[in-house]
RNA sequence: GGGAGCAUAGCUCAGCUGGUUUAGAGCAUCUGCCUUACAAGCAGAGGGUCCGCGGUUCGAACCCGUGUGCUCCCACCA
C-alpha cells in the first residue's frame, strides 16, 4: 500500500470516530471493574466551542482514554445547560428579530418558543466535541431540564424548604436592568470605571444661611435621599446633627444624622442616604428607621410611583421614563442650573456588572428567594472539612484556600430569577398573599386538602441555573430522581472533575454541598482545574477583541489530534495558558514524523530476511558479530528507554502533570525512537533487514502509539493498524505494562549519544563535508563498551574505520570525550589553532568545575555535616575532574 | 482594603527532600546539509546576574526577611 507523503488527518478522524461509535467502545456498563467516572461539565445550551472547551474536553478525554486503556470501566457523560439568563436572552433576540417581544406572549407560547430554540442549536456544541476525538458516552447524553432532572431539582427546592433552609424574604439583591431579574453575589463582576464624583450642596430646611455639601458618583437617585449622614465624632458636623435639609430638585425635607459608618476623610464627611438604591444605605436606613423609596423601575428608568404626590413638579415629571445613566447627566445640569452643583472631580471606582449580560447592575429591594448557606453548611460539616482534609483533592493545591475562603464568607445564596427558562420554583399564592410550597399543585392538595379551595397561582419566577448543576454528577445517574438505583451506587462519587477556576463557587463548590447534603457522600475524589485560555499577548479571549480562534477551523488546518497536542504542550497545571499557533504547527509536524517512521518501517517490510536469533555465533564471522552485537546494543537499548520513558509517564499522569507527559512522550518518539533508534537499526539503501530487528521496532513502534493514544488518538490508532494487520483497536487495548529498566545499557546510550555529537561536532567545526568517509582512533580504557556499539558508530559519524590505539596519531584533529581521546583523519587541512581553543575552553570549565569542588572539599564543616552519600559523590567529582583535565592536558601537549 | 500566587534562556515552562558534574527542555535563533522515511526535515552550535538586596546554612534557583514588578481571588468607602 502506497502510504500518502505525510498524515492527511482529515479522512482518518472521520473513519475513526465512527469506527469506535459503532462497535461501542465509548459506552459504559456497570460491570465488575473498577469505574473510572467523569462528568463533563455542561457547556451552555447557546455555546459553540471555543478554546476553553478545546482544553478542558482534551483534559478530560485525555484521563478517560488513559483509564479505558488501563482496564477500567471508563465513563464519561456528555450534556448541556439549560442556562437560564443566558438561553432566555438569546431566545428573547430571536423573537426580537421576528418582531415578536417577550411580554406579548405567555409564559407557554415563550417555552415553546425557547424549547424549539433549545432543539434546533442546543446540540451543536456536543456534535463538535465529537470532531476533537472525544470518547463520550453519548447514551448518556444528559441535560439539566430534563423530565427527572426537572422533578429532582423541584424535590430538593421543597426538601431544603421544609429544612428551613429556603426561605422568602424582601432583601437588597443584585438586579440585572437588562434581563430584568435578581442575581447571586457570584453572578457580578465588578469593574473598574472611570467615574465622577459630583459634589452636591443641601441648604438648610430653615432657612439658615449655607447647607451640606455631599460627595456622590450617582446623582440620579438623590431623589430617593431621605437622610443625610455624618460621622457623629466629625468637628464640621457635629452642631448640624438634627438639622433638616432639602433635597435638591424634589424639594423633600430630610434629616441630618450621624452613624459611625460614615468615614470623615472620604469626599466631604457627608453621605447621602438612599435606602432604596444601595445596600449600605439600606443598612442605615433600617439601623435610623428611614423609609426606602424606589426611584427606578425595573429596567432601570425612572419612576416617581413612591415619591409623594406633594412634591411632584413638572421637573420630576419630565424625568419619567428616563435611562438611569441619561437622568444622571439630566440631573446634575438641573442642580447646576440651581446652582447647587459645588465642583465634579474625576473618580475611579467599581460598578458590579452582569456576569451574562454585563449591564450594570442595580441594588434593589425585592422579595426573593433565599438559601441559609451557613445554617446549610452547619447541618453537613464535611461540607468543609473534606477539602481541607484532602478528601476531595484539588490541583492545583492552591485552590483550597480560595474554596476554604469563600466558605468561611460564605452569605445566603438568592436563587430565585426573574425569567421563565428554567425550573418554576413550586410556591402557590393564594389572593390573601400566604404561599404554599410543595412537589406541585397535586401533591400541595393532597397534603393540605383545605387548599383545594383557594384560588392559587404558581410563582412566575424560576430558579438560578446553578442550583439544577449542583446536582449534576449525582442526577446524570439519576440519584436524586431514582435514590440508590444501580447505576448512581456503581459511578458515584465520580472519579475525577476537569472544570475552569473561575466556577470554583458557582459549581465546584455547590456539587460538594449537593454530594454531602444529599447522598452523604462526596461527588468527586479529584478535581483539575484547567487556567484560563489566553492569546499569545497573554490576553483573555473575547469577542470584542477578535483573538478567538476558530476552533473548528483550526480542526481543519491542522488536525483534530495536533490541536489536542498544541493545547497541551504548553499547558502547565492550574496556570492560564497562552495559545500559540506555532504550537499546533508543532502538532502537525509531530504527526508527520510518525507517519514518516512508519513509511520507513514499512519500506522494509518487503526484505525481512531471517536470522534465527540476535546472538553472536561462534562460527560467524567477526564483522557479522559485530553487526549482531550492535542490533542487540540497539534493542536492548530502546527497550530500557521505552521502559523508563513508561513509568515516568504512569507517575505524571497519576500526579495530573498532563503537559509534562506529553512532552516526554513527544521527546521518546521524536529523538529516541526516530533519531536515534531508527537510524542505528536502519540497513543500508535497499539492504535486508533482520527479522526480529524488523519485528521489535513494529513492537516498539506499537508501544509507542499505545503510550500516546490518550493524547492524539487519530494518528495513533491510524498507525496502529497500519503497522500489522491487527483484529483489534488500540482504542481499547490494554496491558501496555512496565517492565523493569536496565540503567546499565541507559548509561552506555548515553555515552554513545554524546560521543556520536562530539565527533559531529568535530565534523561540522572543521566542515568535512557530509559525505566525506573518515577514519576514527580511539585512545580508552574501556574497549569492551567500544566493541558493541562500534558499528554504530561508525555508520553514524560517516567512518570508513575505527580501529583503538594507545598513543596519539600524527595529523589528526584531536579530540576529548568523556575520557576517551579521539584521533579523526581527514582530507581536510587541519585546524590546530581550533582544535587547542576548543581543547582549552574545555580545560578552562574543567579547572573552573573542580575549583568549586575542592572548595568543598577543603571545607571541614562541609566534611564533619554532609551526608557521606554526599560527600562520596563530591569525592568522585573531584577524581573525574581531574582526570579529565589530564587527559585534555595530554591532547594539548600532542597538539 | 484583605488574601493567594508568580518572577529561571528571546518566548513558554521543568527544576518535587537544599548537595546529582560551576542551571534543563520545547519553541525561536545561528551554521552546515535537498544524506533514498521525513526541508512540516537532518546534523551541530550559541544563548542565563535563576527579579534586586539582606539573612540562615559547610552548601541556596530552592528556606527566611525585605524591596520591586506582574497575575488572580475576595470586599460595593459614597
Amino acid at each position: 500500500m502506497e502510504l500518502s507523503k505525510n498524515f492527511e488527518p482529515q479522512e482518518i478522524e472521520k473513519k475513526w470516530y465512527s469506527h469506535w461509535m459503532n462497535n461501542g467502545y465509548f459506552k459504559s456498563v456497570p460491570d465488575a471493574r473498577e469505574a473510572y467516572t467523569i462528568v463533563m461539565p455542561p457547556p451552555n445550551v447557546t455555546g459553540v466551542l471555543h478554546m476553553g472547551h478545546c482544553l478542558n474536553n482534551t483534559i478530560q478525554d485525555i484521563l478517560i482514554r488513559r483509564a479505558r486503556m488501563q482496564g477500567k470501566n471508563a465513563c464519561w457523560v456528555p450534556g448541556t445547560d439549560h442556562a437560564s439568563i443566558a438561553t432566555e436572552a438569546k431566545v428573547v433576540g430571536m423573537l426580537r428579530e421576528r418582531g415578536i417581544t417577550k411580554s406579548s406572549l405567555s409564559r407557554e407560547e415563550f417555552l415553546a418558543y425557547a424549547w424549539e430554540w433549545k432543539e434546533k442549536y442546543g446540540g451543536i456544541i456536543l456534535e463538535q466535541l465529537k470532531k476533537m476525538g472525544c470518547s463520550l458516552d453519548w447514551d448518556r447524553t444528559s441535560f439539566t431540564m430534563d423530565p427527572d432532572y426537572y422533578k429532582s431539582v423541584i424535590e430538593i427546592f421543597v426538601k431544603l424548604y421544609k429544612d428551613g433552609i429556603i426561605y422568602r424574604g424582601l432583601r437588597m439583591v443584585n438586579w440585572d436592568p437588562a434581563s430584568k431579574t435578581a442575581l447571586s453575589d457570584e453572578e457580578v463582576i465588578f469593574k473598574d470605571v472611570d467615574s465622577k464624583l459630583y459634589y452636591v450642596t443641601y441648604p438648610f430646611a430653615d432657612g439658615s444661611e449655607g447647607g451640606i455639601t455631599v460627595a456622590t458618583t450617582r446623582p440620579e437617585t438623590i431623589l430617593g435621599d431621605v437622610a443625610i449622614c455624618v460621622n457623629p465624632l466629625d468637628e464640621r458636623y457635629k452642631a448640624l446633627v438634627g438639622k433638616e435639609v432639602i433635597v435638591p430638585v424634589i424639594e423633600r425635607r430630610i434629616p441630618i444624622i450621624a452613624d459611625e459608618y460614615v468615614t470623615s476623610d472620604f469626599g466631604t464627611g457627608a453621605l447621602k442616604v438612599t435606602p432604596a438604591h444601595d445596600k449600605n444605605d439600606n443598612e442605615l436606613g433600617k439601623k435610623h428607621n428611614l423609609k426606602a423609596l424606589n426611584t427606578l423601575d425595573a429596567e432601570g428608568k425612572f419612576t416617581s410611583e413612591e415619591l409623594e404626590d406633594d412634591l411632584i413638579n413638572d421637573t420630576i415629571i419630565g424625568y419619567t421614563g428616563i435611562d438611569r445613566f441619561v437622568l444622571r447627566k439630566k440631573i446634575v445640569e438641573d442642580i447646576d442650573a440651581i446652582g447647587q452643583l459645588q465642583k465634579t472631580e474625576d473618580y475611579k471606582g467599581q460598578v458590579g456588572t452582569s456576569e451574562r449580560t454585563s449591564a450594570v447592575i442595580e441594588s434593589r429591594l425585592s422579595l426573593q428567594w433565599f438559601m441559609n448557606m451557613k445554617k446549610f453548611i452547619s447541618l453537613n460539616p464535611e461540607i468543609a472539612s473534606a477539602v481541607a482534609e484532602d478528601k476531595i483533592k484539588f490541583h492545583p493545591n492552591k485552590a483550597k484556600n480560595t474554596y476554604a475562603h469563600w466558605m468561611d464568607n460564605i452569605k445566603d445564596w438568592c436563587i430565585s430569577r426573574q425569567l421563565w427558562w428554567g425550573q418554576q420554583i413550586p410556591a402557590w399564592y393564594d389572593e390573601a398573599g400566604n404561599f404554599y410550597v410543595a412537589e406541585s399543585l397535586e401533591a400541595l392538595h393532597n397534603s393540605q386538602p383545605e387548599t383545594r379551595k383557594l384560588q392559587l397561582t404558581q410563582d412566575e419566577d424560576c430558579l438560578d441555573t446553578w442550583f439544577s448543576s449542583w446536582l449534576w454528577p449525582m442526577e446524570v445517574f439519576k440519584g436524586i430522581s431514582k435514590p440508590n438505583n444501580a447505576e448512581v451506587n456503581y459511578y458515584y462519587p465520580t472519579t475525577t472533575l476537569v472544570t475552569g477556576q473561575d466556577i470554583i463557587f458557582f459549581w465546584v463548590a455547590r456539587m460538594v454541598m449537593a454530594g454531602y447534603a444529599f447522598k452523604q457522600e462526596l461527588p468527586f475524589k479529584d478535581v483539575y482545574f484547567t487556567g484560563m485560555v489566553r492569546d499569545k499577548q497573554g490576553r483573555k479571549m473575547s469577542k470584542q477583541l477578535g483573538n478567538s480562534p476558530d476552533l473548528l477551523g483550526l480542526i481543519d488546518q491542522y488536525g483534530a489530534d495536533a490541536v489536542r497536542f498544541g493545547i497541551m504542550i504548553a499547558s502547565p497545571a492550574g496556570n492560564d495558558i497562552l495559545f500559540d499557533e506555532s504550537a499546533l504547527e508543532q502538532g502537525r509536524n509531530f504527526n508527520n514524523k510518525m507517519w514518516n517512521a512508519l513509511k520507513l518501517v514499512k519500506m522494509w517490510e518487503g526484505r525481512i530476511v531471517i536470522s534465527d536469533k540476535l546472538e553472536v555465533a561462534s562460527n560467524a564471522t567477526e564483522a557479522i558479530n559485530i553487526e549482531l552485537i550492535t542490533y542487540n546494543f540497539a534493542l536492548e537499548w530502546f527497550e530500557a528507554k521505552l521502559n523508563e520513558v513508561k513509568s515516568e509517564v504512569n507517575e505524571m499522569l497519576n500526579q495530573f502533570r498532563l503537559s509534562e507527559a506529553l512532552k516526554v512522550i513527544y521527546s521518546l518518539i521524536w529523538d529516541d525512537f526516530c533519531s536515534w533508534y531508527l537510524e542505528w537499526v536502519k540497513p543500508g539503501f535497499e539492504q535486508p533487514i533482520d527479522k526480529a530487528v524488523y519485528e521489535k521496532t513494529v513492537s516498539f513502534f506499537t508501544s509507542l502509539m499505545e503510550l500516546l493514544h490518550p493524547f492524539m488518538p487519530f494518528v495513533t490508532e491510524e498507525i496502529y493498524h497500519l503497522l500489522d494487520e491487527r483484529n483489534d483497536d488500540l482504542c481499547i487495548k490494554t496491558g501496555n505494562d512496565i517492565s523493569v529498566v536496565d540503567e546499565q545499557i541507559l548509561r552506555e546510550g548515553a555515552l554513545l549519544k554524546s560521543i556520536i555529537s562530539g565527533l559531529r561536532d568535530v565534523r561540522n567545526k572543521n566542515q568535512i563535508k557530509p559525505k566525506e568517509k573518515i577514519t576514527v582512533h580511539i585512545d580508552t580504557a574501556e574497549v569492551d563498551i567500544y566493541k558493541s556499539i562500534e558499528s554504530i558508530l561508525a555508520k553514524q559519524i560517516n567512518s570508513e574505520q575505527i580501529s583503538f590505539v594507545k598513543e596519539a596519531v600524527a595529523g589528526t584533529i584531536t579530540t576529548v570525550i568523556g575520557k576517551d581521546k579521539f584521533y579523526i583523519e581527514t582530507e581536510q587541512p587541519l585546524n590546530i589553532a581550533g582544535q587547542k581553543e576548543d581543547l582549552e575552553k574545555e580545560l578552562l570549565h574543567l579547572n573552573g568545575f573542580l575549583a568549586t569542588v575542592e572548595k568543598k572539599l577543603g571545607n571541614e564543616k562541609f566534611v564533619a555535616n554532609a551526608k557521606p552519600e554526599v560527600l562520596a559523590l563530591e569525592q568522585k567529582k573531584k577524581a573525574d575532574a581531574e582526570e579529565k583535565i589530564k587527559i585534555i592536558e595530554e591532547s594539548l601537549k600532542g597538539l
